[in-house]
Formats: structure tokens, sequence, C-alpha cells
RNA sequence: GGCCCCAUCGUCUAUCGGCUAGGACACGAGCUUUUCAUGCUUGGUAGAGGAGUUCGACUCUCCUUGGGGCUGCCA
């Protein structure tokens, strides 16, 4: 039984993927880990100007991207176009369609095929996710299948295409369900069994019109390069329709698949929310194995310096473990890590003025030279104790936020002396030397 | 215009007739007495409107309103 499911992920290449379409493409595969059918993968390239090498690759990468494995070959829609047209001879001989001429929107005129709309009755399926659908067949137009240059039209040929790789589920988007009247419609002309249908609801703008790359990232490919987690947008594109049933958000894929049922998919379309996924992101940064963070961290360090530093193990773990709680984007790594891997920091010119263009700061920071020098374990215990006893009870503030600006140039970033620790005694007692000659006031 | 679909906090959602309407994101407050972040505690905000069915309706039915989709020699 679950080993005859097949569905398919249908998406006709232009160089970008939707992540409305992704998301399709997430339940398809949900749908089919669950369900233990196939699931395949179809590129309707017929539009010969966008369908380039190119497009098809980028689409082929996102879905490695976000770990979307399909079953069986690549079905290409371009090689199957002899069989749309066969077909199309057989519902002309049976009565099913007919020519006509035609003047199209823009004025072409010529011969095309059209489908023969039965005239009467009602056309019927029941949804997996909107439930049962019913639609007078008077209410539904004929319509082309052939244009008069002689190539098939997306009706027949997706129809054709779906027999041929014998699909059973078709899981896509809302915008089809008018055309799964007209395709019923096909399947039985060519006695051919109707698949069972999903229809998945739009994802919608805060104005609640279909996102568009006018809102925002659209295209997966953005949120690849802004430092999204594959994993949690596969997450947040799940949860924008769909929920397991319980109070669990963060899903590890097992889970995912575990739990997925398609009847329990919204019909209500879904407003994307940036910032849930930016939170989902942190989520999932914080749940990087320590040992794959550190190899991230090094990588965007080297792509920011080159030769990278010399340190041990040791210092790139306590850097990594530092910065991990705090990163909720990849993409934030280098600014918060430049100041340990180069001397060649920006000053934040709003945190020298609030922190450093203070009278007296100069001789805090020479001050606070004499006694670090003097700290024998370089080590942040050590060197906040020093701090502390400043202090004498009182608010550490007044010596913090000089000495980070003046180290790090930023007015945040990891805890003061681990970042200390971290930048050891020569640096820190040189910066903090260089602050108190060149930027703080007297 | 015609046809189809939809309607719970600002957002994603739970609820399959019994609800003091729950959770998450976001937002506010507090704590963790160095920033930022994390973490913890905590606060406010929701069932579009109107009929009906019922002992009882957010849940079922109908109407209204609002929103979306489709209405191509695009897919």
């Amino acid at each position: 039984m679950s080993e005859n499911i097949r569905v398919r992920f249908a998406p006709s290449p232009t160089g970008k993927v939707h992540i409305g379409n992704i998301r399709a493409a997430i339940y398809n595969w949900l749908f089919a880990r669950h369900t233990g059918g196939r699931f395949l993968l179809r590129v309707e390239d017929t539009d010969l100007e966008r369908s380039t090498p190119e497009a098809i690759a980028v689409l082929f990468d996102c879905m490695k991207w976000l770990g979307l494995d399909w079953d069986e070959e690549v079905f290409y829609q371009t090689k199957n176009v002899k069989r749309h047209l066969e077909v199309v001879d057989q519902l002309l001989a049976s009565g099913h369609a007919y020519k006509v001429e035609k003047t199209s929107r823009d004025g072409k005129t010529g011969v095309v095929t059209m489908f023969r709309m039965p005239k009467e009755g009602v056309i019927e399926f029941d949804d997996i996710v909107k439930g049962h659908m019913a639609k007078k067949a008077e209410d539904i137009q004929d319509f082309a299948i052939v244009r008069s240059d002689g190539s098939p039209i997306f009706h027949i040929a997706n129809v054709v295409d779906d027999i041929d790789q014998r699909v059973t589920h078709i899981i896509r988007g809302d915008d089809h369900v008018e055309n799964t009247f007209k395709h019923i419609c096909i399947f039985r002309a060519l006695g051919a069994p109707v698949p069972k249908y999903g229809h998945l609801s739009m994802i919608v703008n805060q104005q609640g019109k279909p996102y568009s790359k006018r809102d925002g990232a659209a295209f997966v490919g953005e949120y690849r390069e802004q430092g999204y987690l594959p994993e949690a947008l596969f997450n947040y594109l799940l949860l924008l329709g769909w929920n397991p049933g319980d109070d669990r958000e963060v899903l590890t894929r097992e889970e995912m698949v575990k739990l997925f049922e398609l009847e329990k998919v919204h019909v209500t379309a879904a407003m994307f929310d940036p910032k849930k996924l930016a939170w989902m992101n942190g989520e999932y940064i914080k749940k990087i194995p320590a040992a794959d963070f550190v190899s991230e961290v090094k990588a965007r360090v080297s792509s920011l310096v080159s030769p990278v530093p010399a340190h041990d193990d040791s210092w790139w773990q306590y850097l990594a473990s530092q910065l991990q709680p705090r990163v909720k984007f990849l993409n934030d790594i280098p600014a918060m890590v430049k100041c340990f891997v180069s001397d060649d920091f920006e000053f934040d010119p709003k945190a020298v003025e609030k922190r450093l263009r203070k009278p007296g700061v100069k001789a805090l920071l020479l001050d606070l030279v004499e006694r670090f020098s003097k700290v024998a374990d370089w080590s942040a215990p050590a060197l906040e104790s020093v701090v502390k006893e400043l202090s004498q009870g009182g608010g550490m503030g007044p010596w913090v936020h000089p000495i980070r600006v003046a180290v790090s140039g930023r007015g945040e970033g990891i805890g003061l002396f681990e970042m200390l620790q971290l930048l050891g005694r020569d640096t820190t007692l040189a910066r903090l030397r260089s602050a108190a000659e060149n930027l703080a006031s007297e």
C-alpha cells in the first residue's frame, strides 16, 4: 500500500526558488517520507528562455541545501513532448478535444486544440487539506491544450506527466484548485485513475497579499546568503500551516517525518513572520555541536583575515562558546570576531563618543594598564577581581564600558573579561594605551 | 461581474459542544547586581457581525461583512 504512494515536486526552473514553492516541496517530501512513498522531481522546463542549465542547477542546489532528496531519476518535461501530443491525438480521436481558430490576447490568430469540458454534471473531489470540493461543469470553459505553434500547454503536459510518473497524490499550491477540476476531466477522458489532491494555502505578506520579493527575501538562495540555517528555514516553513498537535515547535527531521500528516495542514493562508524565523535560526545555531561551530567560526575568520592568526584549540573553543549563544545569524560572526583576529577593526563612533570621550577616561585607562600589567594569572576571573576592587562594591560600569570600547571598538560583544582573556595581555595593554593616547579625553 | 475557498491574541497556532480560550514569536516589567545575548519569572492583547440548532457554541447550520484564489495560445 504505502510503498505505492508517489508524489512529485514539479517546479519550472527560473533561477530562483520561491519560499512558497519550496514549502510545497517540503510538504511533498515529508508526506512521502512519512508514508514510505516515493518523492519524485519533475522539472517543468518547457519555457526554454528561462529554463537554462544554470537555473536547473540552482534548483538542485536549493533542494540539496534543505535536505530534500528525491527518489528515481529527474523527469524533464521537455523530454515527454512527443507523448503529450500523442495523447492529444487520442483525445481528438475520441472527441474529447477539437481544433479551432482563435485569436489570442496579443492579436495572433491560429489554430489551437481545445479540451472539451462536459456540459453538465458536477465535478467533485475530496481535497486532503481543503475538504470536499465541487463545481458545476457548466461553470468551466473549454480550454486550450495545444498552442497554434504545436506545443503542448501546461494542462495536458502536467496531466500526462503525472500519469507517466504514476503519481498518486498531487500536493501543490492553492492557485491550482481551479485547474484541478479541469485536470480531473482530462484524467477521466483518458481513462486514467484520478490522483488524490492536497492544495496548500499560500504564504502572504503583512498586507495579506501573496508574499513576493517586494516583501523581503522571497527566494531560498537569499536566506542561504544571509546566514540562515537550512534546518531553521525548513522548520519554520513547515510550521507555517502545520503543527504536530502539541506545543513542540523546534523539531528534528525525524520527528517531522514521524508526525507529519497532510490532513492536519491548514486551509488558511499564513503570514510570513521574519522575526519568528530569526528566533528559530537562533535556536538552531544554539543546537550546532560545539566542534562544528568552532569550524564555522574559523571559516568566517579565514574569509576576514589572511593568514588566520595562530591560536591553540582551546582558544578557538572558548571564543566559539562565547559567541554561540549570542549569534542569531551566521553572518553576525565576522563583525563579532574581527577584534580578536586583527588590530585593524573599526571603532564605532557612537560608542567612542559615549564611553571614551568623557573627562578622566584617559587617566582611568592608563591606571588600568598599570594594574592589569601586574596581574600574574591572565584570566577572566583574575581580571574581573581587579575591576571589582576598583569599583569598591559599586557598579563596574564606569570601568567596563571604556575598556570594552578601547579593546574592541564596539559597545557590545561577549563578556568583557572573557574578551580580555582571549585577547591576551599584550594586545589588551597595547589597545588600552593606544585608546588612552588617541581617543580618550583627559 | 461569474465561480471556488477562507475567517481564534499584532503574527503562527491549540481547541474535534462544556473555556477561568492554552502555547510560541513579538512587545512590556523584573531577576541573573559589566555591555550584548542567553536563561528564568511575569504582564497585557483573541473567537468579524447577526440569526438559528442545543441544557450549553469559538466549535454545527444559514445570512451579512471582510479577505484570498481563478476566470490566457502563463504555469
